[in-house]
DNA sequence: CGCTAACATGTTAGCGCTAACATAGTTCTA
DNA sequence: TAGAACTATGTTAGCGCTAACATGTTAGCG
């Protein structure tokens, strides 16, 4: 039975109020407060300035969890890259968040610390929440994921590299880019060239670069050595990497550097160690970080345009969302060459 | 009346499995499913393993809306940062990412571009979601925004400074950096000493510092001439920052920088130059980034410890998450001097 | 003036999960 | 050996919101 008073059991939630309270406050129903606020065309003037006013009167702060239970959808967009420590993820996650939060979005940030498994839960937990589209950082992922993601029906956005993609890609060619730079080094009269590159079993599109490389070299009838080093792009890795490559190819002219951190490194290294760059040794990186476009010798390098990157993305998964066609579901945003003077 | 079948609503939501069937297929209640999941020690360990089977047979995937609305709190903690542009919050926002994710929780990142009125809006949304806690950069709060933490139960962590806080502050003394390095740039000799910062309006700590820096000059009865750039910190604004300070101030000798970006933007313009560091004129930074260690003369700077801050707050609010009385509700992480050659 | 269409608002029934209370079985204590 | 204390699991009632359907009201038309 129904004991109408005594028995009831303690409420649990948030003291907050909620649009019932709104609604009784401005005298309409609950779902009108709810169009209000979500679907405001849908509502007469006068009644929506009444139920604004209601608002502001009683302190409401909607409840998105609530309101995503009930859609089954929710405003957050799941992003997942594979590294916070990287500059050139951290500009395309906030070119991507610029334009998501520009249309009311939310990122949801996941960094998968190059490990597929971490991938797999972080899609599962974005997938428990909901999340509108999902943008992820590379084409490799696990079988588990893949799972996932197939029975998944919202958009899926894969960034930074171009192939074989699940639903959307924006990205560029990095066997393409590995070449480029290789013919410009050989251009420029380079014969002992090695390349360096840090965890490339990790850093996959980093040995995509250096594949490309080594077919430009083989097609020149040049060796490609290769040094990779065991942890991660940064200065302090490049000055390793030059040591490194001065210590087992004493021969070496020029030096392909897998990006611009560990590049700069090896550039600024060379400066104390009073090598000329490049007299004694050319120097190339890839990404085109500002920093690398400070130093003297200004670093050749490869720009990756990673804002229109994280820009051309966020339009591509909106256009989607709002259920517009969309023609391109891969782009190719390239790169360019910017030659400096390190080389 | 209750046409039992024909007049049926169709369902929404979506056609992932629930708790019900994987309640169903383990022959257990939701209630046994859920605990399974959540608080695993209460449940038999024979019966978690056949609930642990069952998600996997139908594929199970949490949804975490629903449980977050049930349980009136979900597991996302808020950051609020004024900039993604700036390396410090990057390093910040990563030590506390690594600290939380290891405990289960979610960082919901938002960017106020330096603007309160943002900040309120995000704050308004995160509230929406549920937050277990909120982490943010600066003491700095609109009228409207205070308003709504007022009312707030769960843990407040201000990083980067210490003040004033809500609740719990974990930071460092920016007056007393810049006085640091005002002592350690007169204690070099310098007379002539500028300094140069870039939208010290909204980068309020910079402004802090440069309270503390003029404070020792007045004392040591030398004046404190201030530039102030109108974008951001970045090594190119370093770079016209030197230009102004040979053009406004010729008799500079010593340039005390508001950041590293600026600091070592300067220092590898003047290399450009062909001006000696610190012969000709000397340059000072503030945050300690990797760039500035690299650079030839390594730049002197004071070290801010991001790293240390990020873990210390998130542990702090972890602590206060588990019940666990919080002893010191403000923590100074200090900052270290670090001189280089470029003084 | 009756009909339809468009608009404005309301009623109902969940979304999928968990807190609170309830119940059975088991072990321990006096 | 009664019953207290603990363990393992179940039942019930929402959390606060919105999709779907329902109803009322106004405008437009021949």
């Amino acid at each position: 039975m129904s004991n109408s008073n005594s028995g009831q059991r303690r409420r649990r939630g948030s003291d907050q109020p909620t649009l019932k309270q709104v609604a009784d406050t401005a005298g309409v129903s609950t779902i009108t407060v709810s169009r209000a606020l979500n679907t405001p065309e849908r509502v007469n003037e006068a009644t929506r300035k009444r139920v604004l006013e209601a608002i502001d009167q009683v302190g409401y702060v909607p409840n998105l969890v609530a309101g995503s239970l009930a859609s089954a959808s929710s405003r957050f967009i799941a992003v997942i890259v594979p590294s916070l420590a990287n500059a050139v993820f951290i500009e395309v996650i906030r070119s991507l968040q610029e334009t998501f939060e520009a249309r009311g979005y939310q990122i949801l940030l996941g960094n998968t610390d190059y490990d597929l498994d971490r991938e797999y839960q972080l899609v599962r937990t974005f997938l428990g929440w909901s999340c509108s589209a999902l943008v992820t950082a590379g084409l490799r992922h696990s079988e588990a994921c893949l799972g996932l993601l197939g029975h998944w029906d919202k958009p899926i956005m894969e960034v930074m590299e171009l192939g074989d993609a699940l639903d959307l890609n924006v990205g560029l060619d990095h066997q393409e880019a590995g070449r480029c730079m290789a013919r410009h080094l050989v251009a420029r009269g380079h014969r002992a060239i090695v390349y360096v590159g840090a965890c490339l079993d990790r850093d996959y599109r980093a040995s995509m670069r250096f594949t490309g490389h080594r077919e430009v070299l083989d097609a020149t009838g040049l060796d490609a050595p290769l040094i990779e080093l065991d942890r991660l792009g940064s200065l302090a890795a490049g000055a390793t990497g030059l040591d490194q490559v001065l210590a087992d190819f004493p021969e070496a002219r020029a030096i392909h550097f897998a990006n611009d951190d560990l590049a700069t490194g090896a550039l600024l290294h060379a400066q104390r160690l009073g090598l000329r760059v490049p007299e004694d040794i050319a120097i190339a990186g890839f990404n085109g970080l500002a920093l690398g476009q400070h130093v003297t010798p200004r670093l050749t390098t490869i720009q990756s345009p990673r804002e229109t990157m994280g820009r051309l993305a966020a339009e591509q998964v909106l256009r989607r969302l709002d259920h517009q066609p969309v023609t391109q579901r891969q782009q190719n945003v390239g790169f360019t060459l910017m030659v400096g003077q390190s080389t």
